[in-house]
DNA sequence: AGCTTGTCCTGACTGC
DNA sequence: TGCAGTCAGGACAAGC
């Protein structure tokens, strides 16, 4: 399940060698709803490659984005290069030529189908709602403890599920707030988040995310970067996935139970 | 309007 | 061994 850190290393190494490219064809499984206009893209080179919460969006010329998500199995690979080659999950595929005249595919593998592609005015995003209404970059300085506490005051959800929203903070999934909430001593299910408990679960959120990223994400079974290499930071979960486990601040044994629809392991010993 | 629930999707896993 | 049922969770729409 890709998250920030895992977008993040997919976009440090794609964006070196994509930047500058023409895109020459899209092709795009027709029957995929969730895939808005790629073909747009044809004929355009690509300008800038960033990344917003867990959203990759190249820019085009033109004054267009390119949006990418990978939902849940998405990944992209390079054809015919570090041991890839497309295979029935390849759901659309990126033709291009790199500067000395070789083809360069880039394939979008999804099998769960959960992932999208589009193509829109530069900014516009206003058909992909939850990007649109997306909160601040947890590692930059527009994430900050005022608005984070005011967030979470405002709203009448869980925490958990509403950092899932992506509307507090871009970029955490389940994996990561579940990493998160336990480093911050805080149930997953509380509605009422106070300015400490707030403010600890403000550096949690930035902490668990760098070290993601150092570590080039977390690998628990689909996610790869687009060499194929698996992320490093599975081995350094505390919570998600980790049931059964003593807490490693309590000894507490970690408990798995379903909050807003989602799998949540957190200890029942030390997180109020 | 905002929160909650259900849906999509398909391979992996569980239990009989 | 075979097969049905369940689970996993991104975003998002429908329902309350």
């Amino acid at each position: 399940m890709p998250e920030l850190p895992e977008v993040e290393s997919v976009r440090r190494q794609l964006a070196p060698r994509l930047v500058g490219l023409a895109i020459d064809r899209v092709e795009a499984d027709p029957a995929m709803p969730r895939y808005l206009r790629p073909t747009d893209a044809e004929g355009l080179t690509i300008t800038s490659v960033e990344r917003r919460g867990k959203y990759l969006v190249a820019s085009l010329e033109d004054a267009l984005d390119l949006i990418l998500h990978l939902g849940m199995t998405g990944v992209l690979r390079w054809r015919d290069e570090d041991g890839w080659e497309p295979d029935a999950y390849v759901r659309a595929s990126l033709h291009m030529v790199d500067p000395d005249g070789r083809p360069a595919i880039l394939d979008f593998r999804d099998v769960r189908r959960f992932g999208t592609l589009a193509v829109t005015r530069h900014g516009e995003h206003d058909e992909l709602p939850t990007l649109a209404a997306l909160g601040p970059e947890p590692l930059g300085e527009d994430f900050t403890l005022a608005g984070f506490a005011a967030a979470l005051r405002a709203t009448g959800q869980q925490v958990k599920p509403f950092l899932l929203s992506q509307r507090p903070v871009a970029g955490v999934g389940n994996i990561y707030a579940d990493e998160a909430l336990w480093r911050a001593r805080i149930h997953p299910a509380s509605r009422r988040v106070g300015r400490a408990r707030s403010d600890r679960l403000h550096a949690a959120i930035r902490e668990v995310l760098a070290e993601a990223i150092e570590r080039e994400g977390t690998t628990f079974r689909d996610y790869q970067m687009v060499n194929g290499a698996s992320g490093r930071n599975a081995a350094f979960l505390v919570a998600y996935g980790q049931e059964g486990k003593p807490c490693p601040r309590c000894a507490t044994a970690m408990r798995k139970t379903t909050i807003g629809g989602r799998g949540t392991t957190y200890c029942p010993g030390c997180q109020r």
